[in-house]
DNA sequence: AGCACGCCGACT
DNA sequence: GTCGGCGTGCTC
């Protein structure tokens, strides 16, 4: 068929993990653009893929070799701007360019059809007899709108049955209908929300570069319960009244964000669309369906929603900017945050970035001049934060197996006599990290990596937390044999609970951690029985720092302050200080401030002293200073290479090889290769090279060409991090 | 990512 | 002799 016509040669971009385009010929009759998407042939197989070039001046590619493009989707065309997207991050990040595609099309069913539903609307004569169920449903009916069984049930408030009988009898005409339910297109007035006159400003502000319709980064900080999303829900509201505006917001962790939903849903009188990865193939398919359309007005999703096929993006936010959940740390490593500012930039749309605690690039951007800084809250002078104070575990020693020292014990018995909510922040989960043989020192470690394995008693098992492997506690030693001589050493969540309910025994416990909380529908309760004040002790993980605000809670415990200071990474400092500022703006209401009570070894370290002394500025100047002398982001450019396989010789062969040939220049230093700190992990061992870089260097050619100068190295994976977070 | 090609061990 | 294991390499 298409050799009747003469044919063009165009570029398909496949979403398999190639780094570039694949030439094919399109029949001239077959009318393709930039964006669409094509069926093409791969040996043995179909694929559909994204037309990025229609103009070829040069390729080379002989045409003998070229196939033929099979057929044109009816799909929307793929928007030139995620095209462009999609290419600045492949670039970026070093990846290769189909499988930065994949993610915006890792969308199971994308090209299938939408299913066929059948509808019912209420037939014109209604001669069959009534009941008092079917006349409910009669006198439901509010217009001709026709409707699914479920929906007329809801609607009507009877059960499914009484609407099937109906159909039964003929009183409902049914109509076929392709494509699933729309999103109803947030009502912009429907509650605005009181602002005082600092998040009025705020908000005006945002709104006024809004209307500008050029890129700018606004980093809107304000502490906890400060009103930053009502200031952002007016800028949502004013970027919404531009026709097809589309506005995307950005949360760490999508599962946890109920509270915020609620609060949306008052604000614009209907739920956002959502964009996780968790979500099912159809409710994924119908999010992104109404992107590409248009239909999507305000998008929520964790970091991948930024690879959505947005049309006319307005506005972009990013809640909780700081939260290290931006950071993808598999396959296409990226930055959500970071690459929202390009994004937005991209879209000529503001961006704003909201936290309580900022990280230390934002603050530095703002400070610089580069971001607009808004600020909600008293910043300096003393605000109605929570009293802060630290116990010195050398001079007050914890009993053995005890985790509650003697004063914060007496802080919790006080608090628990007024009647008022505690919280233990333990960032740990399980009962204990530790598990080790009292005969002969036996130490239960996972046998996939170089880590200990966490007894969970909860499952009754013991569990490696990098991997995910697990096996059942045993009840005599592995190693040798001996029974009863298994002893769990530190504690985790379950374990400072157990001490809680020791000291407390008619207290009312509620662990949180991802072990206890599976969904958002368990997490719901879990906080309904808090804000209920059911609950007397919270015992929870990082999961309690994600924004919640409990109105009872007076008192937080931090169990072990010094957890995440050690180690060579440059960012620990200033990610426990924004972990410990979060869980101590968990206490206190506005009548009276909470007390925050820091367990610690080091109460001299820099991040307590800033804690306790409340004086914050201090200690992100050092963190600054400290950043700046060692050239790291945002002063210098830092890359990190880790070569993993599992065969650990070749891996340090390869290592060696890379080492010979490292880039010799003044501005660029390469550190390494050391054993990662994981330096085995699911199997395979791992290396790290640290790059580093001034900022004037293109560190992403400088990897290139750097790799490109070894010979082929099989069985030995190069993953490469560009502004690593992580050191993991 | 798939799929073919290819080179070694255990089978009717 | 062949069937099939999955390691390696290519896809316009």
């Amino acid at each position: 068929m298409s050799e009747l016509f003469p044919s063009h040669r165009i570029q398909v971009l496949l979403p398999l993990p190639l780094s570039g385009v694949l030439d094919y010929l399109c029949s001239d009759d077959l009318i393709v653009k930039e964006g669409d998407f094509v069926t093409v042939p791969l040996p043995g197989r179909q694929l559909q893929g994204v037309v990025w070039n229609t103009d070829v001046e040069k390729s080379n590619v002989p045409v003998e070799k070229l196939k033929h493009v099979i057929g044109k989707s009816d799909l929307p065309a793929l928007p030139i701007s995620l095209m462009k997207f999609v290419q600045w991050v492949a670039h970026y990040t070093l990846s290769p360019l189909g499988s930065v595609l994949k993610m915006a099309l890792s969308v199971p069913k994308m090209f299938d059809k939408p299913k066929k539903k059948t509808l019912y609307s209420l037939a014109k004569n209604l001669p069959q007899k009534m009941t008092a169920s079917r006349q409910r449903v009669v006198d439901a009916a509010i217009s001709d709108m026709p409707l699914s069984i479920k929906d007329w049930g809801n609607l009507a408030a009877v059960s499914d049955g009484v609407i099937r009988g109906m159909i039964k009898a003929g009183m409902f005409k049914s109509c076929q209908v392709f494509g699933e339910k729309s999103f109803i297109d947030p009502d912009i007035e429907m509650q605005r929300a009181t602002l005082s006159q600092q998040q009025f400003e705020a908000s005006q502000h945002i709104i006024n570069r809004q209307k500008e319709d050029a890129y700018k980064c606004i980093l809107l900080e304000g502490i906890t319960g400060s009103g930053k999303t009502e200031v952002y829900f007016e800028a949502i509201a004013q970027a919404l009244s531009h026709q097809d505006a589309q506005v995307l917001v950005l949360v760490p962790e999508i599962a946890l964000t109920a509270q915020w939903l609620d609060r949306f849903r008052e604000r614009f009188g209907t739920a956002p669309v959502i964009w996780h990865s968790q979500m099912s193939p159809a409710q994924r398919r119908r999010a992104w369906w109404a992107t590409i359309r248009g239909e999507a007005r305000v998008i929520v999703g964790a970091r991948s929603a930024l690879f959505l096929p947005l049309k006319n993006l307005k506005l972009l936010i990013v809640d909780e900017e700081h939260s290290q959940t931006f950071k993808q740390d598999e396959g296409v490593m990226y930055n959500g945050r970071d690459m929202a500012v390009v994004r937005a930039m991209q879209a000529d749309c503001p961006v704003v970035l909201a936290s309580a605690t900022p990280s230390l690039e934002t603050l530095i951007n703002a400070e610089s001049g580069k971001y607009d800084w808004l600020y909600l809250g008293e910043r300096h002078g003393p605000a109605q934060l929570p009293h802060m104070s630290s116990v010195d575990l050398r001079l007050h020693k914890l009993k053995a197996g005890s985790w509650i020292s003697e004063p914060l014990c007496l802080a919790l018995k006080e608090n628990y006599a007024r009647g008022e909510q505690s919280l233990l922040y333990l960032n740990r989960r399980g009962y204990a990290p530790l598990t080790l043989c009292r005969t002969c020192g036996h130490r239960m470690e996972c046998p996939h990596c170089s880590a200990w394995l966490v007894a969970h008693h909860k499952f009754n098992r013991l569990e490696c937390h990098h991997c995910g492997f697990n096996r059942k506690r045993p009840e005599k030693c592995p190693n040798c044999d001996d029974h009863d001589s298994l002893v769990e050493c530190g504690p985790g969540v379950e374990r400072v609970a157990e001490e809680i309910q020791t000291i407390f025994p008619d207290a009312r416990l509620a662990v949180m951690s991802s072990d206890e909380i599976s969904s958002p529908a368990s997490l719901k309760l879990m906080i309904d029985a808090i804000e209920k004040h059911q609950v007397d002790f919270i015992i929870g993980t990082q999961i309690v720092t994600k924004g919640y605000h409990f109105p009872m809670l007076t008192l937080v415990g931090v169990v072990d302050a010094d957890l995440g200071m050690s180690g060579a990474d440059p960012r620990a400092a200033e990610r426990t200080w924004q972990q410990l500022e979060q869980v101590a703006g968990r206490a206190g209401r506005a009548e009276h401030a909470g007390h925050v009570i820091f367990q610690t070894y080091q109460p001299d370290h820099p991040v307590l002293q800033a804690l306790i002394s409340g004086d914050k500025d201090q200690f992100l100047e050092r963190e600054v200073a400290a950043r700046e002398t060692q050239n790291l982001p945002p002063f210098g450019k830092l890359a990190s290479l880790i070569l993993s396989g599992p065969d650990k010789n070749k891996v340090i062969n390869v290592a060696k090889q890379l080492s010979k040939l490292a880039p010799r220049h003044n501005d660029i230093t390469v550190l390494g290769p050391v054993p990662a700190p994981l330096s085995y992990l699911r199997g395979n061992y791992r290396y790290r090279f640290l790059v580093k870089a001034k900022l004037s260097i293109n560190i992403q050619n400088e990897i290139r060409k750097w790799l490109d100068k070894i010979a082929s190295n099989r069985g030995v994976r190069i993953q490469i991090d560009i502004d690593p977070y992580s050191f993991y």
